[in-house]
DNA sequence: CGTTAATTTGAGACCATTCAATTTCGGTGG
DNA sequence: CCACCGAAATTGAATGGTCTCAAATTAACG
């Protein structure tokens, strides 16, 4: 409600209905499958704590990370209508996550207006998302590709009310960034170490800082039109 | 009406409004622009002929596409609801495309729910082929990331009805494809010439075949789930 | 039929990968 | 509190896929 609230207008209503939903908390562990590719959807994933990632695995076992998501977000909303998971969504660290039947997101969406236009303007943002990250890993090179990954979970956490000014919780793996990046770990390793020398960012297992926004901004090739956080 | 169709039940009420819309035919010459980024969307723009594809431009003057759409798509039905143009619509060759005005794109997904939800799915489905891209980009070689690319156009054509069987009219040039894998043209010159001295496509301006279509959806580690044909 | 765009070719350079080894870190049990 | 363990991070050196730059050839078009 506090994220969709940000573009859409939910009445006090609105916000029963939601409330109002029916969930079950499910708890996830590392590296646990909150969503598995060609599974059949009945319900969406809320998350509550911890974060979670959208991935694909490829044929030779090597992994492509399409996305990552913070506490409050759906993380698999478009299952509601397309049905089939075309996707897996594995959590980063231990994670709690609000499981809603589809059905009941269906029929919300269908009684209640203002909810139904927040929930599709909450997935063309995600698709907005993914379009930038289409360019981060197709024309940018590694330096400019972990600048801009981490100027976007700087921002969005931020928006979120998670983190502390330019400090905050990332427990996320170099593995995992190479991911999201295309990269190897082993040349994530080098190129945040490059970051680190250029004393644009703090970032070690949990903790991430920013320590020169303008300039990991500008390594970054950073321009936060993409997440449509006002409008 | 027809793309729809496939995925969600339109009454004849439901076409007859489709039918009424409002729109202005305009005509666009080769790489003209559609839909600029950074500008706010009055009219969402339905290709009528031609093709067209999305960019982002990078600031070294670079180039991503980001999809291609073909006759009968929106190219950015998103900014029925984002409002401003997160990134630029370009046409590929002389092209033709209804411009529908804003509102009368959300009135109409208010009043009739059968369209609202084919429209919701329409764009759903746009975001899973971003999610493939960015799989597409990240973590696949040059050959299969073209051979992918191809599959996905030659099947998208073949639903769409158009093409005879395995041949198509493509008028891509290889910088465009370029441009759409995240590698040079140079490159992406001698990646078709290997994936034709091995008898797997043939192409060149304006014409596209396929001449093995179980070796090219093996070169591409293709799998169409991602296109929600069905579904 | 001239002119420009698109494709093709070659050679060298470079960014990122691979593979393997080492070090550091976080957690766990004694 | 410390020894131990596996996971994660770090380092080095060699390899390689793709890029860059430049030139030549072919195709498209008015």
């Amino acid at each position: 409600m506090r994220r969709w609230s940000k573009h859409s207008r939910l009445s006090p209503e609105d916000c029963d209905a939601i409330l109002d939903l029916p969930y079950a908390v499910r708890t996830f562990g590392k590296d646990g499958y909150l969503v598995r590719e060609g599974q059949e959807a009945t319900e969406c994933a809320l998350l509550l704590h911890g974060f979670a990632f959208r991935q694909k695995l490829l044929r030779d076992g090597s992994r492509q990370i399409i996305s990552f998501h913070i506490p409050g977000e759906f993380v698999d909303l478009q299952n509601a209508l397309l049905g089939i998971a075309d996707h897996n969504v594995q959590s980063v660290n231990r994670t709690e996550a609000a499981m809603i039947p589809r059905n009941a997101i269906i029929d919300l969406a269908t009684a209640r207006p203002a909810i139904r236009t927040a929930m599709w303007v909450d997935t063309l943002i995600d698709s907005s998302i993914f379009r930038e990250w289409v360019v981060n890993v197709g024309r940018r090179d590694s330096r400019t590709r972990i600048a801009h990954l981490l100027c976007e979970l700087a921002m969005r956490l931020e928006a979120n009310g998670d983190g502390d000014g330019d400090a905050f919780d990332l427990p996320l793996t170099q593995e995992q960034l190479a991911d999201a990046t295309g990269l190897t770990a082993v040349h994530t390793n080098r190129t945040l170490q490059t970051l680190r020398r250029e004393g644009l960012i703090h970032l070690n297992s949990g903790s991430f800082k920013i320590l020169d926004w303008n300039k990991l901004r500008e390594a970054g090739d950073f321009d936060e039109l993409y997440l449509h956080q006002r409008i």
